[in-house]
DNA sequence: TTAACAATTCATGAGTAATTGAAGGGTGGA
DNA sequence: TCCACCCTTCAATTACTCATGAATTGTTAA
């Protein structure tokens, strides 16, 4: 992934609107959530939700499909595990100690894994 | 991990010349690079990184130690996992496809992968 | 003590991002 | 057709971030 791309995506996500709309959407699933009640829920104007919306599309992290009169916004899981990849992989080469985060809840970090 | 520190993370993480700067202090490893070395090797000015640098530092991302006239700076690995903890874990809540990128540098997606 | 060096801090100005409210484009029901 | 609804776009304002160079602090060597 280039690094512009990530720098986008990781401006869209260091905002704290975006970045509890991305949470939002995640719990929504696959089918995700109108605009409308994303704006209610998160207590933002449509204006505003529109404008972090589309932040969070053209950076590739949440897609929008149009159903009749609505819009529902879904993440875009893929396009987030590939920022993550970034960080992950590229810019921090697989080092053990960030890559225990991997482990989701369960032990803190495996220290001798010798994997490179 | 609370949501402010992460937002602080990712605004430090979100800028171009931090992001390259990260990239460098993991690939000197836990010894670190001097500041005026960096600032050499990255081709800005002192003042620019020092102004970069503490970005970094606050966001708990590295850490810096004198040594005589020098000041080197090191990542805080166990920071930057936080921070890519958070994502994976918390926001994205252990999403398969969000933890896909998780496999450093081995198949690209494996599509009907439903172990968890 | 003086000079040179390493790094940070400060003030200024330029550029970019965020918020607001009003206006516009589709869509569905009466 | 008319109105209500959902969402987006636009223009204007405000707020923030970044870059620059000069001044400052602290350290080493002569």
């Amino acid at each position: 992934m280039e690094q512009s791309r990530v720098l986008a995506a990781l401006s869209a996500l260091a905002n704290e609107t975006r970045l509890e709309l991305v949470r939002r959407l995640i719990q929504q699933g696959p089918e995700g959530m109108a605009a409308g009640d994303i704006a209610r829920d998160l207590d933002v104007s449509a204006s505003r939700l529109s404008f972090h919306l589309s932040q969070l599309e053209q950076a590739g992290l949440i897609t929008g499909r149009k159903a009749s009169r609505n819009v529902f916004y879904s993440v875009d899981a893929v396009g987030i595990g590939r920022v993550i990849g970034y960080l992950l992989n590229d810019c921090c080469r697989s080092h053990p100690e960030v890559c225990a985060c991997c482990t989701p809840r369960h032990a803190a970090s495996p220290p001798e894994q010798d994997g490179e």
